[in-house]
DNA sequence: GAGTGGTCTAGACCACCGG
DNA sequence: CGGTGGTCTAGACCACTCC
């Protein structure tokens, strides 16, 4: 049985028409909002687009696109003939072109981060070959050892072509790698990643305080801009019991 | 630099505006297969979404939409001011919501499964609780073993409520299973799954041809259709050797 | 048949980028 | 300044689902 529900009328009341928030980002962010804080609950049914748009002053369209950003989120299913209902489903956590630093904030883990090394070095061939650029030219690579309220949780080792070899020892200790490049005008918009798992080598197991052979989490990932330059080339190690990735997937 | 590309001109002629393919998805596919192909480099600035409107007789809204699918993708880059560019980094192959099955069969390797167990049983808690229903309520629980070109791959176990426990072992060892379900009327819509690592357990290490307590990759995937409904949990062991999640991600 | 979402059109104005 | 994508409108017709 799907239920309709009458929103909370004052949900809307505050689209702003002049400042620079497009109004389809306005209906879907106070939608969104009222979804998760449980004020439209799971199974409920939305009005029809028309209705919305004439309750709000919209247009269907701007209302569409609104109801899209959150069926591509999985929060809202749209089916043919039926109508719009709030997903059943548990409430979806998201993880996407995030980083980790950033996951653990949101989450309320307080990270931490160590910088084991920090050096200019000539592109080995795998790391050249995921930058697109020559095998030797000067890159920096960086290790960090990243903790979660004190527990180590990963490995992080990048590598950055000449143009970013300029980050300091100090800020990779405070800042996570994505708050930095981001604060200085560097948008990722593409990144291939693949997730793996293998046993621990090295110094890996000691740093993560595992057995020293014992399995763990592995990411590769290469981060492009805009302009489809590669940005960054990272090398992660995830220490299983304490990190793992969750997805919400939607079909298309 | 850019580089403006004049496409082949007859990618374009067979636009079906009369059957139910919409148009937005003809363009998007014939230009996927354009860029894909190489036909369109990677790099190439394709003309203004007006233009192309013109040339094949389609509003902008719908070039607007075709495009913004292959950049929802990662193969196209849009950026305000400039113009529309192919990515310039590696061909992205996308692991979305298809199973190890179609991946395996779309990168030809030839799938194989072995049926291991093949039981309705009372749900355990943590079953239930995924799938949204009472502990001890009837499940089927199935646990296969696939092999591509026949080394093992994965053991790939799974839960389905009352209203699906009537699949056969015979379909299991011939088709995947997602494939079974689809044949059924049975569309997945969101899935919520997590990655992660561990050590081999019981029969998974002989299992797979790996050390006894060798690293495993884990996923676990709870799946809904249209309705949010439950329609599968699935808790699947993966030999790293053979096997890795790769991903293309898009900033929104 | 009535109601829903899915698609498509033909305009419009704006913000941003480059020369 | 001209060209680009980003947003928004007000319609239209269709396919699908339910009663």
């Amino acid at each position: 049985m799907t239920t309709d529900v009458h929103w909370p009328a004052q949900l809307f009341d505050d689209i702003d028409r002049t400042g620079p928030v497009p109004l389809y980002f306005q209906v879907s962010s106070r939608l969104e909002q009222a979804i998760r804080s449980g004020a439209i609950p799971p199974g409920a049914r939305l009005e029809n687009e028309i209705a919305i748009g004439e309750r709000l002053g919209l247009s269907r369209p701007t209302i569409r696109r609104a109801i899209q950003e959150l069926v591509d989120r999985g929060l809202l299913v749209r089916r043919r003939g039926i109508g719009t209902q709030v997903v059943q489903g548990q409430v979806t956590r998201q993880v996407e072109l995030t980083s980790l630093f950033e996951d653990l904030q949101s989450t309320q883990h307080a990270p931490g981060t160590t910088v084991l090394e920090h050096e200019v070095i000539p592109a080995p061939a795998n790391v050249a070959s995921h930058l697109g650029i020559a095998e030797g030219d000067e890159v920096l690579h960086i290790r960090r050892l990243r903790t979660a309220d004190g527990t180590p949780v990963a490995i992080l080792q990048n590598f950055f072509p000449a143009k970013t070899t300029d980050l300091s020892r100090d800020e990779l200790e405070e800042r996570g790698l994505y708050q930095i490049l981001r604060s200085r005008g560097v948008a990722i918009r593409i990144a291939n990643q693949r997730i793996g798992a293998r046993r621990a080598h090295d110094d890996e197991g000691s740093l993560l305080e595992i057995d020293r052979d014992g399995p763990v989490l592995l990411m590769e990932r290469t981060a492009f801009d805009n302009a489809g330059q590669a940005i960054e080339f990272g090398l992660h190690i995830y220490r299983p019991d304490r990190y793992s990735f969750e997805t919400t997937l939607v079909a298309k």
